[in-house]
RNA sequence: GGCGGCGUGGCCGAGUGGUUUAGGCAGGGGCCUGCAAAGCCCCGUACGGCGGUUCGAUUCCGCCCGCCGCCUCCA
């Protein structure tokens, strides 16, 4: 059984599901209204492989995630580029899936988008109003946090503590600066819908609260995101529902982010490279390798030099894949998505197996996990150096299939070959045969010239790019 | 100010109270090869500082130093 790291209680604890066989989880989507940056990235590519691997130990997955396609950002964007909002949404969104599709991290099941769900989360306000846990401003609704049980859960201070740290704020109309916009009334020009309390617009934190719950119901299993939504955002969630009187996400997990020299990479500061940008210079497996060499919950460097680093691991994979025919191990899910396969249990090494759902297991332990696949791969090569290629293939399918279960696949060479280099290769076999070596270095550096890696194989000459 | 995290060998990055090493990259030596490439084998004896607990601490405790984050939109 997965133990995972949660929030609640700070600490790693076994993911107890709902309902046996299934889990429902909730990841907390973006704000469109700027390009993904590559910490959206590692976002995405962390709760992918958590959901992969829980697809490879047999459970059904129910991931959700939702798309913010109304909000101030997206107001002050609209503005700053004379367009509307839905269509600068619109626009963002499909450059999110793009990226997301390029680093090859599965869709979300369900997209709830917050415009479709604004009557619902009008009903849910006027509830709030109802109970005497939610009061009107001339500007709003807003939640009283001091009434909900156990605020401060998530950042884990009590009420008192996170009331001294609050900043003073200009909005004199709140009772306590923590409480939280529920329904935010509308300024002339802006997108707004109908409610009790006038035109306007719901508050970031509703959204989710909805969505969440009438997509996996009460008491789903998972909820997750980055480490800066744990406050105010998700503390603002839960406060929701449970002064709403529902039980909410069972466990709650939370991805540390990436850094840039040593500081975190975001909108605020400026320091962000985009998703594209990265997918542009770079192979996205060696992002996904480069997530997959820490641990999710601490920060991770993405520079040139650690990219560099993660491509030239990757090559070492593709390597095998090269040598032994393992290229693309994948299965299908029921519902038609590709994920790491479960091969008969006698095809692949049932020890590695073991020790590799052992390290994830353990609050995903990927860089342990990571470790015992290149212990496979060194094991594979050595297996059949020695002669033994059936052990050697039967190893290598092991390290394909488990890499698969993070989402790794292996690719072999690029055999496209174009008819003058496949000319050279056939050139430089015969210089080989008759022993003509100055020939045959001659037309292995015309090869590295048009950009091919040349090795000698039994077969011959074989060229990669 | 409140709360939380981090500091590991050239680099990235796990982990553990003690006997045999995470893993990757880079580097050195060897094997293989016509030469390479790929691959295999061997090599580095690291854990911020000062105390404490202990037979023994990088691993537990305290203090200190340095770095970072949340408390405001943010993956």
């Amino acid at each position: 059984m997965l133990r995972l790291h949660d929030t609640a209680t700070g600490t790693v604890r076994p993911l107890e599901l709902r309902n046996e066989g299934e889990v429902s989880m909730y990841v907390c989507g973006p704000t469109v209204y700027d390009l993904p940056h590559i910490g959206h990235g590692r976002a995405n590519l962390t709760f992918d492989i958590l959901r992969r691997y829980l697809s490879f130990t047999g459970l059904r997955v129910h991931h959700v995630a939702n798309v913010t396609d109304v909000d101030d950002n997206i107001i002050k964007r609209a503005s700053e580029l004379g367009r509307t909002e839905p269509d600068v949404a619109a626009e963002f969104e499909d450059r999110w899936w793009e990226s997301m599709d390029a680093l090859g991290d599965l869709r979300p099941q369900d997209v709830p988008h917050a415009t479709q769900y604004i009557e619902d989360m009008v009903a849910l306000v006027g509830d709030l109003m109802a109970r005497g846990m939610a009061y009107e401003t001339p500007d709003g609704v807003y939640l009283e946090v001091s009434k909900v049980d156990g605020y401060g859960l998530l950042a884990q201070q009590s009420l008192e503590s996170l009331q001294a740290g609050a900043r003073v704020e200009a909005n004199e109309d709140k009772r306590s600066p923590l409480d939280f916009a529920l329904w935010k009334k509308a300024k002339e020009g802006e997108p707004s819908w109908e409610s009790p309390w006038g035109r306007g617009r719901p508050g970031w934190h509703t959204e989710c609260v909805v969505m969440s719950l009438d997509l996996l119901g009460e008491g789903f299993d998972l909820h997750g995101g980055g480490q800066d939504l744990m406050f105010p955002h998700h503390e603002n969630e839960r406060a929701q529902a449970v002064a709403d009187g529902k039980a909410f996400a069972r466990h709650w997990m939370h991805h540390g982010w990436v850094e840039v020299e040593g500081t975190k990479m975001s909108k605020s500061l400026g320091n962000f490279s985009t998703l594209p940008d990265l997918l542009a210079r770079c192979d996205a497996r060696a992002y996904r390798l480069l997530v997959l060499r820490a641990h999710y919950r601490s920060p991770i460097e993405v520079t040139p030099e650690t990219l560099a680093d993660a491509e030239k691991a990757l090559a070492r994979l593709d390597g095998l894949a090269r040598r032994f025919d393992v290229a693309e191990i994948l299965a299908r899910t029921p519902d038609g998505y590709v994920v790491g396969g479960t091969p008969p249990a006698t095809d692949i090494d049932p020890g590695a197996s073991a020790a590799f759902r052992a390290h994830m297991d353990d609050d995903l332990d990927t860089p342990g996990a990571l470790a015992g696949i290149f212990e496979l791969v060194t094991a594979a090569h050595s297996a059949a150096d020695a002669g033994d290629e059936g052990e050697g293939g039967r190893l290598a399918r092991t390290a394909a299939v488990l890499a698969a279960a993070l989402g790794l696949s292996l690719r072999a060479a690029d055999t496209v070959v174009d008819t003058e280099s496949a000319q050279l290769v056939a050139e430089r076999d015969e210089a080989r045969r008759t022993r003509d070596f100055g020939r045959a270095d001659a037309l292995r550096d015309e090869l590295v010239a048009r950009g091919w890696t040349v090795e000698d194989t039994a077969s011959g000459t074989a060229i990669r790019r």
